[in-house]
DNA sequence: GCTACAATGTAGACACTGTCAACACTGCGG
DNA sequence: CCGCAGTGTTGACAGTGTCTACATTGTAGC
């Protein structure tokens, strides 16, 4: 075979789609995010993702599942780069992870939090979502026999703790304050005290 | 002419297709808004919404805006309902308005927060936008001249006061955590303790 | 090594969508 | 009363998601 021809299979279709979508999705939003266009865009035919994902919400559902577990992994690092056994230490630090990842990482952050994306959601995303979940709570749970906030509910207290960094992010990213945070010291800077309004330190 | 026969004129379109359009998007999701669907259901032809909106990212900008009024009217009739002078009380309404009209009012909300709607915002938009945020700042300014978080900047303060709530109704209105909370009282409490764990009233 | 089969990609079709231009109806200001 | 701006209709076009039938390829089991 000609080595210039391009072969029959493209050999890493799923994963080629998946980082396109994010691409589009970054670049010209989620409305913009078009199978067909992916498909262009990797020179392969229209129909080629239907191989891959059953339809668009099944690529979204991916995305979204992919980026649920990138958040944890985020957290669960910046935990660990902690070095502490301190749960109020450990949680300030998951915050920072989470927030961090989220600005960091637009699209994916979009596609976890799309609505229309959990309503349609493939068991991986839940599976996902709920593993995510699981792991702040039982970081706050941590806290809490540790002697923070005794008397509120474990639900409200994970609603709260969750609420910062999300709704801090999508404010952020869709900057719908008019606040503008450019440089990077300045963005660490801005995590740093936020998440010290939720899981205070002293 | 026949009183059952329908009029050429609507007479009150754009205001029915705002209406309809948050009945789907409460139903079926925002992907599931097209046109077309809306004018079959207000039998009315199916380019007739174009003389009341430019393109479909005009209809979700002016859901959008309505959205951020009636937020922060919810927000200023709460904070009056208190009939206090004290800024952390007042503050404090805000927050539980806000929810509360978020969680009662999920298709607005949506369209509020939706990421490619901001990306196209229309002027409408970017005024009531602008107005809720103004609000939501004035009266934080307020708490902090009464001694709340005095050395925290005000942008800070801001993100986190907003982040709150919004993030809250995301979770909540989403159930991406797996807490549910059915009545309507339970639901008033859930919003008081969360609310109280940013603006603590003692 | 061969071969049947599963995985992957292609081509064509269909119904549906957003949007535009040309046309029809209607109410209102002069 | 009449002309015109506003509103609604019809028809068209390109683009989309998804289905079916078909083509190509890698590979597991003999």
């Amino acid at each position: 075979m000609n080595a210039t021809a391009k072969p029959y299979h493209h050999g890493n279709l799923a994963e080629s789609i998946l980082q396109r979508a994010a691409e589009i999705i970054d670049e010209e939003g989620i409305e913009a995010l078009t199978l067909r266009g992916i498909a262009r865009d990797l020179g392969v035919s229209h129909a080629a993702p239907n191989r891959h994902f059953r339809n668009k919400a099944a690529l979204l559902s991916a995305l979204a599942a992919d980026a649920w577990q990138k958040a944890r992994n985020a957290t669960l690092d910046e935990a660990e780069r902690t070095g502490s056994g301190n749960a109020h230490v450990r949680l300030n630090a998951m915050g920072r992870g989470y927030l961090r990842w989220a600005l960091n990482n637009r699209a994916l952050f979009r596609a976890a939090i799309h609505p229309d994306v959990s309503r349609y959601a493939t068991e991986d995303l839940r599976v996902a979502t709920r593993q995510f979940t699981e792991t702040v709570k039982e970081a706050i749970v941590q806290t809490q026999t540790e002697g923070r906030h005794p008397h509120v509910p474990l639900s409200i207290l994970t609603i709260y703790t969750n609420a910062v960094p999300l709704g801090s992010a999508t404010l952020m990213i869709d900057s719908l304050l008019s606040t503008e945070h450019q440089s990077e010291e300045e963005q660490e800077a801005v995590i740093d005290q936020i998440i010290n309004l939720v899981v205070p330190l002293s």
